[in-house]
RNA sequence: GCCGCGUUGGUCAAUCGGUUAAGACGCCUCCCUUUCACGGAGGAAUGAGGGGUUCGAUUCCCCUACGCGGUACCA
């Protein structure tokens, strides 16, 4: 019988999500779903140095606005608890391990100080090998239990002399595994150095980490990014050694998120060079005050982030690229998962956000779109008031409006922004060279008829409009154009006579005799 | 340097030996629209290079090139 399915994310909160985070989660968060199972969070906080404040509550908002709760997690609790690696080797978890390890003989202690270490790459690089390894070839150079006298270990021990656990490598020892996505994959020992298990402060580094956390959580699918690869063949041996390959989860390496020019991995600074975000959601660095904008401040829908996250690696082979959550629940594999990085397209990124701003009915997201109106310019008289502040219903009706026309939240304040406020300059240079004696005469005719009027629609509004141009003898075309102008202030925006409708009638007429004041 | 993973238009990508090599974004043209959009119809643009295997390779294998990742007491 097929274990159950658990599926882990597992950051470390060292700053805010970035793009290549949240699609982890999601790629979990869907396989864990499509599969009838659980989806944990883990905070890996092993490095003390590295820890930043706020940071794992950044992680949780993150994943909340983005739908993809956790089952278990630091936050919700769980049966396999604590979730946070530091409170995990407080309880002694991993020590445990590395002793079984030491015992077995395929771990050993190591004294050797950061700047020994320093000093053998120093010492053994050459041209042809840059980057020298603590491995089978130097360790027995170097200070531990491998080749000092065991009284000398015990001796280093019993004293308290800082070491570290090292994994003990045997050369020239293929390590094979099967990725959900790439197939077959081979490893020697020969590539890998002799990894840190358990650091000197007794947290265990992420190699051992993983391993029996996901032991212990009883981990059944392990999905990261792809620069994780490389120690794959050490985490194979360390569940081989210490629980069995039966028992270890499958893996399945997810492709790099690149930059959209030159090449790389996908990072912070990319965005800020070159004007996108990067991260879910606005982070502040709490040492730097440094902020980098998110996707959410962007004005993105969570719908859309998620949508266009999913894409980018993955896709169901039917062509089809707007998917709800449901739908993603329903089609996501991870054999349809790509081999190759993709590069990161800001441009398709705003048209999915644009697809799911025509797609939604504007009540779904007018909560959103307040939030960007709030720079609106000092309202004074009453119906200025009632103007700027218009009921859910009247505010949705003009959103559905303009909806088209804008591919992210903010895009609504200059796109709708004439209907709530008069606007803050108009297009003269658009009207003048054609303006004379008859539209003005037009137009101070035009504001009797609708003071007269007794219906206030668009239908209506636009076929009076249109007779009384052609009993002038003047083009309708001619004078459409400044009407739209006098009423939004630009040639921009939905057709003239349903602003005109929704305005009403007094807001209309006082913008067309403003206007024409200053003509 | 070494190890690993990749490589279809500018970008995201379909294809699981036989296709005029889909579709989407972006770009261009036209239509619709007396604005801006939406929408519609078109267009330009792709198998890194070289060897094999095969009746037939984008597809399978090898080599090369290129890209990316790793090579930490960071994850």
């Amino acid at each position: 019988m097929a274990r159950k399915v658990r599926v882990r994310f597992a950051p470390s909160p060292t700053g805010g999500l970035h793009l290549g985070g949240v699609r982890t989660v999601l790629y979990n968060y869907l396989f864990a779903r499509r599969h009838g199972g659980d989806f944990i969070l883990r905070i890996e906080d092993t490095d003390q140095s590295r820890y930043v404040p706020g940071a794992e509550q950044y992680i949780f908002d993150s994943l909340a606005w983005c739908g993809l709760e956790p089952d278990e997690g630091p936050h919700k609790g769980g049966a396999f608890g604590p979730y946070r690696q530091s409170e995990r080797k407080a309880l002694g978890i991993y020590e445990k391990y590395a002793k079984q390890l030491l015992e077995q003989g395929h771990a050993y202690y190591a004294f050797d100080t950061p700047e020994e270490l320093d000093a053998m790459r120093e010492k053994y690089k050459t041209p042809e090998n840059p980057s020298p390894q603590y491995n089978f070839a130097i360790r027995h150079k170097m200070r531990n239990s491998l080749h000092l006298p065991p009284d000398e270990t015990q001796k280093l021990l019993a004293s308290g002399t800082p070491h570290t656990i090292r994994i003990k490598l045997e050369p020239n020892h293929d390590v094979h595994f099967t990725d959900m996505i790439r197939g077959a994959v081979t490893f020697s020992t020969n590539g890998v150095d002799d990894k840190v298990l358990l650091k000197t402060d007794g947290m265990p580094t992420y190699h051992l980490a993983v391993v029996v956390d996901d032991y212990l959580m009883q981990i059944s699918h392990a999905f990261r990014g792809e620069e994780w690869l490389p120690s794959a063949p050490v985490h194979i041996l360390l569940w081989t050694w210490l629980f069995g390959v039966d028992k270890m989860p499958h893996w399945a390496h997810l492709p790099l998120i690149l930059k959209p020019d030159g090449h790389g991995k996908l990072s912070k600074r990319d965005g800020d060079r070159l004007g996108f975000p990067v991260f879910a959601m606005n982070w502040t660095d709490p040492k730097t005050g440094e902020t980098a904008t998110g996707f959410r401040e962007t004005g993105f829908l969570p719908q859309a982030f998620v949508n266009l996250l999913a894409l980018l690696g993955w896709n169901d082979g039917t062509g089809q690229e707007l998917f709800t959550m449901d739908e993603l629940r329903e089609s996501f594999s991870m054999d349809r998962v790509h081999k190759g990085g993709a590069k990161f397209d800001y441009e398709k990124a705003k048209w999915f956000n644009h697809e799911w701003i025509k797609w939604l009915p504007a009540s779904s997201y007018s909560d959103l779109v307040r939030t960007f109106f709030h720079e609106q310019p000092a309202t004074e008289t009453a119906a200025e008031r009632e103007l700027a502040e218009p009921d859910k219903e009247k505010f949705e009706k003009v959103l559905d409006l303009v909806k088209e026309r804008c591919h992210l939240l903010p895009d609504f304040v200059q796109q709708a922004g004439f209907f709530f406020h008069r606007p803050a300059t108009y297009d003269l240079d658009s009207i003048r060279p054609k303006w004379n004696e008859a539209k003005q005469v037009f137009f101070a005719e035009l504001i009797r008829q609708l003071e007269l009027g007794t219906t206030w629609e668009a239908g209506p509004l636009e076929t009076s409009f249109k007779e009384m141009a052609a009993a002038k003898g003047i083009k309708a075309g001619e004078l459409l154009a400044p009407l739209r102008i006098m009423l939004v202030g630009g040639k921009f925006g939905p057709p003239v006579f349903e602003i005109a409708a929704i305005l009403g009638r007094e807001e209309t007429i006082g913008r067309i005799r403003h206007v024409l004041g200053m003509l």
